[in-house]
DNA sequence: TTAAATAGGGATATCTTGTATCCTTAATAG
DNA sequence: CTATTAAGGATACAAGATATCCCTATTTAA
Protein backbone atom coordinates (compact mmCIF):
# COMPACT_ATOMS: atom_id res chain seq x y z
CA UNK A 1 0.00 0.00 0.00
CA UNK A 2 1.97 2.58 -1.14
CA UNK A 3 0.47 6.13 -2.59
CA UNK A 4 1.18 7.00 -5.86
CA UNK A 5 4.21 9.57 -6.56
CA UNK A 6 2.26 12.04 -7.90
CA UNK A 7 1.56 12.91 -4.30
CA UNK A 8 4.53 13.59 -3.90
CA UNK A 9 4.91 15.73 -6.96
CA UNK A 10 1.76 17.44 -6.07
CA UNK A 11 3.26 18.32 -2.46
CA UNK A 12 6.32 19.93 -3.94
CA UNK A 13 4.66 21.83 -6.53
CA UNK A 14 1.90 23.43 -4.23
CA UNK A 15 5.47 24.45 -1.99
CA UNK A 16 6.71 26.53 -4.63
CA UNK A 17 3.76 27.59 -5.44
CA UNK A 18 3.19 29.01 -2.03
CA UNK A 19 5.91 31.24 -2.70
CA UNK A 20 4.64 32.75 -5.82
CA UNK A 21 4.02 36.62 -5.72
CA UNK A 22 0.18 37.23 -6.27
CA UNK A 23 -0.93 37.19 -9.58
CA UNK A 24 1.78 35.48 -10.89
CA UNK A 25 1.67 32.09 -12.56
CA UNK A 26 3.88 28.77 -12.92
CA UNK A 27 3.37 26.40 -15.67
CA UNK A 28 3.29 22.74 -16.33
CA UNK A 29 6.85 23.02 -18.16
CA UNK A 30 9.00 25.17 -15.37
CA UNK A 31 7.46 22.78 -12.43
CA UNK A 32 8.36 19.89 -14.67
CA UNK A 33 12.10 21.25 -14.96
CA UNK A 34 12.54 22.47 -11.50
CA UNK A 35 11.53 19.58 -10.45
CA UNK A 36 12.65 16.98 -12.43
CA UNK A 37 9.82 15.35 -13.93
CA UNK A 38 7.40 13.86 -16.64
CA UNK A 39 5.98 17.15 -18.09
CA UNK A 40 2.97 15.40 -19.33
CA UNK A 41 2.34 12.89 -16.48
CA UNK A 42 2.71 16.13 -13.86
CA UNK A 43 0.30 17.61 -16.11
CA UNK A 44 -2.17 14.72 -14.59
CA UNK A 45 -1.50 15.37 -11.14
CA UNK A 46 -2.04 19.52 -11.61
CA UNK A 47 -5.26 18.94 -13.53
CA UNK A 48 -6.26 17.14 -10.13
CA UNK A 49 -5.39 19.74 -7.96
CA UNK A 50 -7.06 22.08 -10.59
CA UNK A 51 -10.51 19.96 -10.20
CA UNK A 52 -10.10 19.97 -6.84
CA UNK A 53 -10.29 23.59 -6.71
CA UNK A 54 -6.65 24.21 -4.69
CA UNK A 55 -5.25 25.88 -7.76
CA UNK A 56 -6.27 28.34 -9.97
CA UNK A 57 -5.11 28.27 -13.75
CA UNK A 58 -4.64 30.61 -16.77
CA UNK A 59 -4.03 29.90 -20.42
CA UNK A 60 -1.87 31.07 -22.91
CA UNK A 61 1.63 32.45 -22.88
CA UNK A 62 2.67 33.39 -19.35
CA UNK A 63 -0.52 31.14 -17.88
CA UNK A 64 0.03 28.01 -15.81
CA UNK A 65 -1.33 27.94 -12.16
CA UNK A 66 -1.50 29.39 -8.57
CA UNK A 67 -2.30 28.54 -5.51
CA UNK A 68 -6.32 29.52 -4.88
CA UNK A 69 -6.37 30.06 -1.27
CA UNK A 70 -3.26 31.39 0.97
CA UNK A 71 -0.51 28.67 2.21
CA UNK A 72 -1.69 28.87 5.56
CA UNK A 73 -5.64 27.41 3.65
CA UNK A 74 -4.21 24.36 1.85
CA UNK A 75 -3.64 21.40 3.96
CA UNK A 76 -1.39 18.28 3.42
CA UNK A 77 -4.63 16.50 3.10
CA UNK A 78 -6.58 18.86 0.68
CA UNK A 79 -3.76 17.45 -1.42
CA UNK A 80 -3.15 14.31 -0.45
CA UNK A 81 -6.83 13.77 -1.30
CA UNK A 82 -7.04 15.99 -4.20
CA UNK A 83 -4.54 13.22 -6.04
CA UNK A 84 -5.32 10.20 -4.30
CA UNK A 85 -8.83 9.99 -3.84
CA UNK A 86 -10.47 10.47 -0.35
CA UNK A 87 -11.82 6.69 0.16
CA UNK A 88 -10.31 4.58 3.19
CA UNK A 89 -7.24 2.68 3.10
CA UNK A 90 -9.19 -0.35 4.41
CA UNK A 91 -12.37 -1.46 2.21
CA UNK A 92 -14.95 -3.42 4.04
CA UNK A 93 -16.00 -6.50 2.12
CA UNK A 94 -18.29 -7.47 5.56
CA UNK A 95 -17.09 -10.87 5.05
CA UNK A 96 -18.34 -11.66 8.34
CA UNK A 97 -21.52 -11.73 7.00
CA UNK A 98 -20.54 -15.27 5.43
CA UNK A 99 -20.30 -17.18 8.81
CA UNK A 100 -22.53 -19.73 8.64
CA UNK A 101 -23.78 -18.89 11.69
CA UNK A 102 -25.23 -15.89 11.50
CA UNK A 103 -28.77 -15.28 9.96
CA UNK A 104 -29.60 -13.43 7.07
CA UNK A 105 -29.36 -9.64 6.87
CA UNK A 106 -27.70 -9.64 10.50
CA UNK A 107 -24.85 -7.54 9.95
CA UNK A 108 -27.00 -4.93 8.30
CA UNK A 109 -26.98 -3.14 11.33
CA UNK A 110 -23.87 -1.53 11.25
CA UNK A 111 -20.10 -1.63 10.15
CA UNK A 112 -17.96 -4.55 11.24
CA UNK A 113 -15.79 -4.41 14.40
CA UNK A 114 -13.26 -4.71 12.07
CA UNK A 115 -13.38 -1.94 9.96
CA UNK A 116 -14.39 0.42 13.32
CA UNK A 117 -10.48 0.09 13.80
CA UNK A 118 -9.16 0.42 11.16
CA UNK A 119 -11.36 3.46 9.96
CA UNK A 120 -10.39 5.04 13.32
CA UNK A 121 -6.54 4.56 12.40
CA UNK A 122 -7.61 6.30 8.73
CA UNK A 123 -8.73 9.23 10.40
CA UNK A 124 -5.96 9.32 12.76
CA UNK A 125 -3.71 9.84 9.54
CA UNK A 126 -6.21 12.30 7.85
CA UNK A 127 -5.97 14.59 11.40
CA UNK A 128 -2.23 14.54 11.24
CA UNK A 129 -2.54 15.84 7.35
CA UNK A 130 -5.29 17.83 8.10
CA UNK A 131 -2.97 19.77 10.58
CA UNK A 132 0.06 20.76 8.24
CA UNK A 133 -0.60 23.48 5.66
CA UNK A 134 1.93 24.96 2.84
CA UNK A 135 2.71 27.58 5.38
CA UNK A 136 3.52 25.47 8.22
CA UNK A 137 5.94 23.99 5.13
CA UNK A 138 7.19 26.96 3.96
CA UNK A 139 8.18 27.70 7.73
CA UNK A 140 9.66 24.95 8.12
CA UNK A 141 12.27 24.74 4.95
CA UNK A 142 12.81 28.71 5.00
CA UNK A 143 14.54 27.65 8.54
CA UNK A 144 15.82 24.64 7.41
CA UNK A 145 17.50 26.00 3.74
CA UNK A 146 20.43 28.30 3.78
CA UNK A 147 19.66 31.86 2.69
CA UNK A 148 21.82 32.08 -0.43
CA UNK A 149 19.86 28.83 -1.69
CA UNK A 150 16.76 30.14 -0.86
CA UNK A 151 16.81 33.06 -2.71
CA UNK A 152 18.93 31.49 -5.42
CA UNK A 153 15.58 29.05 -5.96
CA UNK A 154 12.98 32.17 -5.41
CA UNK A 155 14.64 33.91 -8.58
CA UNK A 156 14.80 30.72 -10.59
CA UNK A 157 11.30 30.71 -10.14
CA UNK A 158 10.36 34.43 -10.95
CA UNK A 159 12.38 34.34 -13.77
CA UNK A 160 9.80 31.70 -15.46
CA UNK A 161 6.58 32.96 -13.75
CA UNK A 162 4.27 34.79 -16.06
CA UNK B 1 -3.52 3.21 -2.22
CA UNK B 2 -6.32 0.34 -0.69
CA UNK B 3 -4.91 -2.02 1.65
CA UNK B 4 -5.17 -6.00 0.07
CA UNK B 5 -8.16 -7.63 1.08
CA UNK B 6 -5.90 -10.41 2.74
CA UNK B 7 -5.44 -7.59 5.43
CA UNK B 8 -8.91 -8.10 6.19
CA UNK B 9 -9.19 -12.05 6.06
CA UNK B 10 -6.12 -12.27 8.39
CA UNK B 11 -7.61 -10.09 10.58
CA UNK B 12 -11.08 -11.82 10.98
CA UNK B 13 -9.34 -15.11 10.74
CA UNK B 14 -6.94 -14.04 13.91
CA UNK B 15 -10.50 -12.81 15.53
CA UNK B 16 -11.51 -16.67 15.69
CA UNK B 17 -8.29 -18.08 16.43
CA UNK B 18 -8.24 -15.98 19.30
CA UNK B 19 -11.47 -17.75 20.26
CA UNK B 20 -9.81 -21.21 20.10
CA UNK B 21 -9.25 -22.94 23.76
CA UNK B 22 -5.40 -23.95 24.32
CA UNK B 23 -4.11 -26.30 22.20
CA UNK B 24 -6.44 -26.58 19.19
CA UNK B 25 -5.92 -25.85 15.83
CA UNK B 26 -8.05 -24.32 13.17
CA UNK B 27 -7.17 -25.25 9.62
CA UNK B 28 -7.32 -23.44 5.85
CA UNK B 29 -10.00 -25.26 4.95
CA UNK B 30 -12.22 -24.30 8.12
CA UNK B 31 -11.13 -20.60 7.91
CA UNK B 32 -11.65 -20.54 4.25
CA UNK B 33 -15.35 -22.04 4.43
CA UNK B 34 -16.33 -20.09 7.71
CA UNK B 35 -15.27 -16.59 5.73
CA UNK B 36 -16.41 -17.75 2.46
CA UNK B 37 -12.98 -16.76 0.95
CA UNK B 38 -10.84 -18.82 -1.74
CA UNK B 39 -8.85 -21.47 -0.01
CA UNK B 40 -5.86 -21.60 -1.83
CA UNK B 41 -5.10 -17.67 -1.89
CA UNK B 42 -6.40 -17.14 1.94
CA UNK B 43 -3.44 -19.93 2.24
CA UNK B 44 -1.03 -17.18 1.36
CA UNK B 45 -2.03 -14.75 4.08
CA UNK B 46 -1.90 -17.30 6.59
CA UNK B 47 1.45 -18.45 5.78
CA UNK B 48 2.41 -14.42 6.57
CA UNK B 49 1.01 -14.62 9.75
CA UNK B 50 3.15 -18.26 10.37
CA UNK B 51 6.47 -16.10 9.09
CA UNK B 52 6.13 -13.00 11.30
CA UNK B 53 5.49 -16.02 14.25
CA UNK B 54 1.78 -14.32 15.08
CA UNK B 55 0.73 -18.04 14.66
CA UNK B 56 1.95 -21.36 15.43
CA UNK B 57 1.00 -24.20 12.62
CA UNK B 58 0.69 -27.63 12.80
CA UNK B 59 0.95 -30.37 10.18
CA UNK B 60 -1.71 -33.32 9.78
CA UNK B 61 -5.17 -34.36 10.42
CA UNK B 62 -6.65 -31.80 12.63
CA UNK B 63 -3.43 -29.36 12.27
CA UNK B 64 -3.81 -26.06 10.99
CA UNK B 65 -3.36 -22.81 12.73
CA UNK B 66 -3.53 -21.29 16.60
CA UNK B 67 -2.13 -18.17 17.77
CA UNK B 68 1.41 -18.07 19.43
CA UNK B 69 0.41 -15.59 21.78
CA UNK B 70 -2.34 -14.45 24.26
CA UNK B 71 -4.80 -12.48 22.18
CA UNK B 72 -4.02 -9.43 24.29
CA UNK B 73 -0.67 -9.34 22.82
CA UNK B 74 -2.10 -9.51 19.36
CA UNK B 75 -2.24 -5.88 17.86
CA UNK B 76 -4.08 -4.93 14.74
CA UNK B 77 -0.72 -3.80 13.51
CA UNK B 78 0.89 -6.83 13.73
CA UNK B 79 -1.67 -8.43 11.72
CA UNK B 80 -1.69 -5.64 9.24
CA UNK B 81 2.17 -5.60 8.95
CA UNK B 82 2.60 -9.23 8.63
CA UNK B 83 0.42 -9.18 5.56
CA UNK B 84 1.13 -5.78 4.07
CA UNK B 85 4.55 -5.44 4.98
CA UNK B 86 6.05 -2.67 7.49
CA UNK B 87 6.86 -0.15 4.45
CA UNK B 88 5.56 3.36 4.70
CA UNK B 89 2.32 4.51 2.28
CA UNK B 90 4.83 7.45 1.74
CA UNK B 91 7.95 6.66 -0.64
CA UNK B 92 10.50 10.06 -0.80
CA UNK B 93 11.81 10.20 -4.45
CA UNK B 94 13.87 13.56 -2.94
CA UNK B 95 12.56 15.25 -5.86
CA UNK B 96 14.18 18.36 -4.22
CA UNK B 97 17.44 16.99 -5.10
CA UNK B 98 16.70 17.89 -8.68
CA UNK B 99 16.52 21.49 -8.05
CA UNK B 100 19.06 23.34 -9.96
CA UNK B 101 19.44 25.77 -7.41
CA UNK B 102 21.01 23.66 -5.53
CA UNK B 103 25.01 22.13 -4.98
CA UNK B 104 25.03 18.19 -5.66
CA UNK B 105 24.87 16.64 -2.10
CA UNK B 106 23.24 18.99 -0.70
CA UNK B 107 19.90 17.36 0.33
CA UNK B 108 22.22 14.76 2.12
CA UNK B 109 21.92 15.86 5.59
CA UNK B 110 18.40 14.54 5.99
CA UNK B 111 15.01 13.90 5.11
CA UNK B 112 12.90 16.23 2.86
CA UNK B 113 10.22 18.19 5.21
CA UNK B 114 7.27 17.01 3.00
CA UNK B 115 8.40 13.53 3.87
CA UNK B 116 8.48 13.83 7.19
CA UNK B 117 4.84 15.37 7.58
CA UNK B 118 3.96 12.12 5.51
CA UNK B 119 5.59 9.87 7.93
CA UNK B 120 4.09 11.95 10.78
CA UNK B 121 0.97 10.84 9.31
CA UNK B 122 1.97 7.31 9.02
CA UNK B 123 2.84 7.33 12.50
CA UNK B 124 -0.15 8.29 13.70
CA UNK B 125 -1.77 5.22 11.61
CA UNK B 126 0.29 2.49 13.39
CA UNK B 127 -0.34 3.91 16.94
CA UNK B 128 -3.81 3.92 16.37
CA UNK B 129 -3.50 -0.19 14.98
CA UNK B 130 -1.11 -0.50 17.99
CA UNK B 131 -3.36 0.22 20.62
CA UNK B 132 -5.73 -2.20 19.66
CA UNK B 133 -5.45 -5.93 20.43
CA UNK B 134 -7.49 -9.31 19.14
CA UNK B 135 -8.33 -9.21 23.12
CA UNK B 136 -9.80 -5.74 22.61
CA UNK B 137 -11.67 -7.11 19.49
CA UNK B 138 -13.19 -9.92 21.38
CA UNK B 139 -14.29 -7.86 23.88
CA UNK B 140 -16.30 -5.27 21.66
CA UNK B 141 -17.71 -8.69 19.58
CA UNK B 142 -18.62 -10.43 22.55
CA UNK B 143 -20.86 -6.97 23.37
CA UNK B 144 -22.34 -6.44 19.96
CA UNK B 145 -23.65 -10.00 18.85
CA UNK B 146 -26.34 -12.25 20.39
CA UNK B 147 -25.06 -14.94 22.56
CA UNK B 148 -27.19 -17.03 20.71
CA UNK B 149 -25.15 -16.91 17.72
CA UNK B 150 -22.09 -16.14 19.62
CA UNK B 151 -22.56 -19.47 21.08
CA UNK B 152 -23.62 -21.26 17.75
CA UNK B 153 -20.09 -19.35 16.23
CA UNK B 154 -18.46 -20.74 18.76
CA UNK B 155 -19.61 -24.35 18.58
CA UNK B 156 -18.93 -24.23 14.60
CA UNK B 157 -15.70 -23.40 15.04
CA UNK B 158 -14.88 -26.36 17.77
CA UNK B 159 -16.52 -28.95 15.63
CA UNK B 160 -13.93 -27.92 13.17
CA UNK B 161 -10.92 -27.88 15.40
CA UNK B 162 -8.29 -30.04 15.59
C1' DT C 1 2.11 -49.39 8.78
C1' DT C 2 -0.76 -47.06 5.83
C1' DA C 3 -3.72 -43.47 4.19
C1' DA C 4 -5.56 -39.05 4.61
C1' DA C 5 -5.01 -34.35 5.81
C1' DT C 6 -2.23 -30.59 6.48
C1' DA C 7 1.18 -26.32 5.85
C1' DG C 8 4.58 -24.51 2.75
C1' DG C 9 5.81 -22.84 -1.33
C1' DG C 10 6.85 -22.57 -6.46
C1' DA C 11 4.80 -21.63 -11.08
C1' DT C 12 1.52 -19.55 -13.66
C1' DA C 13 -2.47 -16.80 -15.28
C1' DT C 14 -5.46 -12.84 -15.10
C1' DC C 15 -7.09 -8.41 -13.83
C1' DT C 16 -6.52 -3.90 -11.94
C1' DT C 17 -3.85 0.08 -11.13
C1' DG C 18 0.02 3.15 -11.63
C1' DT C 19 3.12 5.23 -14.84
C1' DA C 20 4.05 7.45 -19.07
C1' DT C 21 3.53 9.33 -23.77
C1' DC C 22 1.10 11.28 -27.65
C1' DC C 23 -2.30 14.02 -29.72
C1' DT C 24 -6.25 17.24 -30.24
C1' DT C 25 -8.93 21.20 -28.68
C1' DA C 26 -9.90 25.65 -26.75
C1' DA C 27 -8.35 29.72 -24.63
C1' DT C 28 -5.06 33.56 -24.10
C1' DA C 29 -1.22 36.95 -24.39
C1' DG C 30 1.72 39.58 -27.25
C1' DC D 1 -1.95 35.82 -36.43
C1' DT D 2 1.21 33.02 -33.76
C1' DA D 3 3.16 30.95 -29.91
C1' DT D 4 2.02 29.12 -25.54
C1' DT D 5 -0.75 27.16 -22.33
C1' DA D 6 -4.33 23.86 -19.58
C1' DA D 7 -7.61 20.13 -20.31
C1' DG D 8 -8.46 15.84 -21.45
C1' DG D 9 -8.96 11.60 -24.53
C1' DA D 10 -6.48 7.46 -26.34
C1' DT D 11 -3.07 4.34 -25.93
C1' DA D 12 0.87 1.58 -24.29
C1' DC D 13 3.59 -0.48 -20.76
C1' DA D 14 4.96 -2.05 -16.04
C1' DA D 15 3.90 -3.48 -11.57
C1' DG D 16 1.09 -5.30 -8.15
C1' DA D 17 -3.10 -7.74 -6.47
C1' DT D 18 -5.87 -11.71 -7.00
C1' DA D 19 -6.43 -16.40 -7.85
C1' DT D 20 -5.50 -21.25 -9.08
C1' DC D 21 -2.79 -25.38 -9.65
C1' DC D 22 0.49 -28.59 -8.32
C1' DC D 23 4.22 -30.80 -5.73
C1' DT D 24 6.62 -31.87 -1.28
C1' DA D 25 7.42 -32.93 3.48
C1' DT D 26 5.29 -33.74 7.70
C1' DT D 27 2.08 -35.45 11.03
C1' DT D 28 -2.00 -37.47 12.76
C1' DA D 29 -5.70 -40.94 12.80
C1' DA D 30 -7.12 -45.39 11.81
Amino acid sequence: MILKSQVEWALHCCAILSGLPEGRYLSTKALAEFHGLPKEYLSKALQSLSQAGLVHTTLGPSGGYRLARPPAEVSFLDIVEAVEGSGRTFVCNNIRANNPCRPKGFCDTGPCAVARVMWQADEAWRNTLRGVTMADLGQTLSQEIPPDIWSGTFAWVLKRAG
